[in-house]
DNA sequence: AGTGAAACAGGCGATCG
DNA sequence: CGATCGCCTGTTTCACT
């Protein structure tokens, strides 16, 4: 489960190379790293055998596709053995991006995305409150995302 | 600052496949586009431009580099005209991944990862009951991120 | 805005140290 | 593991539409 023994410090380099920029050349990172390209290649394919890294994407500005409200939601089950089909009925909403199963007063929590905050309550009418299992819910509004980021590596 | 106006199909389809995977060839998105490559590379450019894509990043498994703690924590300012400098302060601690300025019982609310309990324990004490601003947090600990995943286009 | 061609650069497998 | 080599593919620009 935990590989960091197994990640020396080229891997690192390289990683916090790559987590900044996926469309980074190979080849650059080989320059500033002072190995050959084939190396990053094979480095990156190791990482990712080893499930370090978990894939690559574009980031989108949600506001600029329209999702204007970002909120967090506690959610309180009926029963703790409602989780996997709570879950499951989660995962069917498209706007809901992070899912967790936490310690405290909620069971799940979750980060959602609604075009506005009419929207918003619109999906917690209709959708969440919706699945049987869900006995109340509690949201938090998120009024400005000062600042997302990627961990450090080392 | 909504550009879903001038965001058109074509786009969108672009958009779809380099958020899935940010190192997919720029031809090969063209040949499913049935466009020619120059016409997505001028695209994406105009994307970014737009503020629509905010860049890319290769995506890391905290777990697998050492981060087994992942925690939400809301927090209570003394005064709520200490933001900016209380949001300066949690800026420094790298470990700190998201970050939003929020309505309800908290005044910030945040993603953060750590070592492991003890770690997050040790940081809740040392970095964060230090900054003065700071009245107060609550910890949610997640057991597990169920899933994550990125809105969808459209 | 999109196309197609051309020049350039990078990806990636094979093979050797 | 990493380096070198080499072919193949993708990237990027430009004149044209």
């Amino acid at each position: 489960m935990d590989n960091s023994q197994q990640i020396d410090s080229l891997d690192k380099k390289i990683l916090s190379l790559i987590t900044k920029n996926a469309r980074i050349p190979f080849l650059e990172v080989a320059r500033e790293c002072k190995v050959s390209g084939a190396a990053i290649h094979q480095r990156i394919q190791r990482l990712m055998n080893l499930g370090v890294i978990k894939g690559s994407e574009f980031v989108i500005n949600p506001a600029k596709i329209g999702y204007h409200t970002c909120a967090f939601m506690g959610v309180f089950l009926k029963k703790a053995s409602l989780f996997d089909k709570v879950v499951e009925m989660l995962k069917e909403i498209p706007q809901i991006v992070e899912c967790h199963y936490t310690t405290g007063q909620y069971a799940i929590f979750i980060k959602i995305y609604a075009k506005n905050n009419e929207d918003l309550k619109r999906m917690l009418h209709d959708r969440l409150q919706a699945i049987t299992g869900i006995s109340s819910t509690e949201t938090i509004i998120s009024l400005e995302e000062t600042f997302k980021r990627q961990l450090p590596i080392d």
